[in-house]
DNA sequence: TTGCTTCTGAGGTACGTAGATCAGAATTTT
DNA sequence: AAAATTCTGATCTACGTACCTCAGAAGCAA
């Protein structure tokens, strides 16, 4: 047995920092909080002995010292698929968990998918929020909205869905190009040799993640699966009803639809459709996002395989971003990127 | 705009419980923590109160108060696979973090494959622990270290491989059954309607989560795809060199050699041997964990598949559940439940 | 040297909780 | 009713840091 790294056994604290550097506590804390009035020499002393003994602050007990609370606001769609329900699920757990951390979360419902009315509800937004997520949406106002709080000082997080061109700190969600191109090649691989076409449903064209996803989608099936050729794309406006119907034409009238790429949600009314048709099996459905009911559908053996981002990851990601930025913390980059989830029947959570 | 939960703007303290409740901040004290010597009657206006103002004790706080430090041993393997190598650095980091919590983390290099070694070193670990997480053997003399370390009232926790009958705390890593399955359903479909023969590579069939994995593929394949006949698994030791020439033995011996799944390490051997063979592109190949190696074969096309766990999150909820664990915190079942991955050449992270 | 500015030390309070002591009140037992 | 016991309140220190004030030291200019 070969010993590894060993820390000290307790840290360092500030008293030990001015034990060492030979100067009083509050010199110390003048040089760590880079406060004016210490000779450089004195802080370079200072700086040595922080080094030396391995210093680091203690965060909590800061933040208990300044008394800092932070108050966030997350501004969730009013609408609810089950993956809306999930997320917001998440942030109130993540709520409770940052209750912990002297941080508040306060959920506003809005319609999201309406770019005057959340563009309105980012403007007239309280000024006690110190950071906002967002479900954004790609639209001049919208983005103005968000460059305004940015100028105000509000840390803003887009959250699923992005505002690229916007001031936004982060965009807290998946590649969806990306995510659209892993579809293609699982379609392709797993109706891989065959003949027959591709049919894509989306809930809107004017979704800014919808469109990118069936645009990684059609990159790669055009380019990598001739055989495949693709249906126009199909706006189910992300319900089950118009999906279901949609989904009942386009199997009678393409006998040989060998795919199904939906990259919004309606699921349960592509499932109906499927499992009438009697062709649930030949069919390869692929979908977004892993809810009560695509899971049931992907176990049942309808759906083959489900593209998903994890809402609770997302959550708690922004809340950490948040946090971190108001408190001058650093974040840790590869924990916040949200991963492409593939799920199989056999790999389900 | 609709308004959501929203959290009173600073948290209830324990004075506003005991001025809520009409009683000394000491009674509230007790009665927080379980203290004896306060009425029954006493007691409830207490919880009363703390129910109405919705009090949390802040665990920053607490902490701090408590002065209490916990100190963990992470036992790692000495040899040093590109896995076991990102494990270790996301330990290091996990470490860092865990210092800002006043939790310190020894690495302990072992080798983790000598069960005796192992047992050894679990036996004779230093009281100074409060946890331990361990890359853990299935062996006897091994599940009586650590269930004599529970014993001892040390919090365990087995790291990427379990040791499912000793009393250990948590497992923290993947159902290797299922991801040998998930391997399985991506081999049978990526090769639908083909015929031949599909190979499995061990690292060896004494350690349970390779054994595992292959069971969990083979019980798979042989039920759902029969014609995809398994060839008996091989052993490749998780060495580079050694599984170069087995993959080259059966490409030459194996002309309808369709798949390949390497349930261990040693995949710059076999990525070796398919590309000298010219068949990279026609056998399928899946593997285990993302590292720079399996990385850049799924990218170059050679590898068509990873199964991941994601070492960051193992090593993270690993601090996690001791933590919570040693501070009689809850733990969010959750988060803590390692994802398996699916990684194809476009959904890397 | 004197006067002036700039730096430094000493000491304080505060954050929210833990935990201790001790006097005195309330309740029960004798 | 007195004594014994149990409960409660007041008050204190401590944790590690932030942030404040003020006196006085060190350095500099005249």
């Amino acid at each position: 047995m070969t010993g590894g790294a060993t820390q000290p056994a307790i840290r360092a604290t500030l008293e030990d920092v001015a034990r060492a550097a030979g100067v009083s506590l509050a010199t110390v804390d003048r040089v760590v909080n880079r406060r004016e009035g210490v000779r450089a020499k004195t802080v370079a002393r200072v700086e040595a002995a922080v080094a030396k003994l391995g210093y680091r602050a203690d965060l909590a007990a800061a933040r208990l010292a300044r008394g800092q609370t932070f108050r966030f606001a997350f501004v969730l769609p009013t609408g609810s698929n089950s993956f809306m329900t999930n997320l917001s699920e998440q942030v109130l757990r993540t709520a409770d968990w940052l209750a912990g951390q002297r941080g508040f979360i306060d959920i506003l419902h809005v319609d999201v998918f309406d770019a005057d009315v959340l563009a309105g509800a980012l403007e007239t937004l309280s000024p006690a929020y110190q950071g906002v997520a967002v479900i954004a949406l790609d639209h001049p106002r919208v983005r103005a909205a968000i460059d305004e709080l940015v100028g105000r000082g509000v840390a803003v997080v887009t959250l699923v869905s992005d505002a690229p061109s916007s001031r936004r700190l982060h965009y807290v969600g998946i590649d969806n190009p990306a995510a659209g191109r892993t579809a293609a090649t699982l379609m392709g691989r797993f109706l891989a040799g065959r003949e027959g076409t591709v049919a894509v449903i989306a809930g809107s064209l004017s979704l800014r993640d919808h469109t990118e996803r069936q645009f990684g989608f059609h990159q790669i099936l055009s380019s990598e699966y001739p055989n495949l050729p693709a249906l126009p794309v199909i706006e189910g406006r992300d319900d089950s009803d118009r999906t279901r119907e949609l989904t009942a034409a386009l199997l009678a009238r393409h006998a040989d639809l060998r795919g199904i790429y939906c990259c919004g949600a309606g699921n349960r009314g592509i499932a109906d459709a499927l499992e009438a048709s009697g062709r649930a099996r030949e069919v390869v459905w692929i979908t977004h996002e892993l809810t009560q009911y695509t899971r049931r559908f992907l176990v049942r053996g309808t759906l083959d395989a489900v593209i998903n981002q994890d809402p609770g990851h997302e959550a708690r990601s922004a809340a950490r971003i948040l946090l971190a930025h108001c408190s001058g913390e650093p974040i840790s980059a590869d924990q916040e990127r949200i991963r492409i989830d593939i799920f199989l029947r056999d790999n389900l959570p």
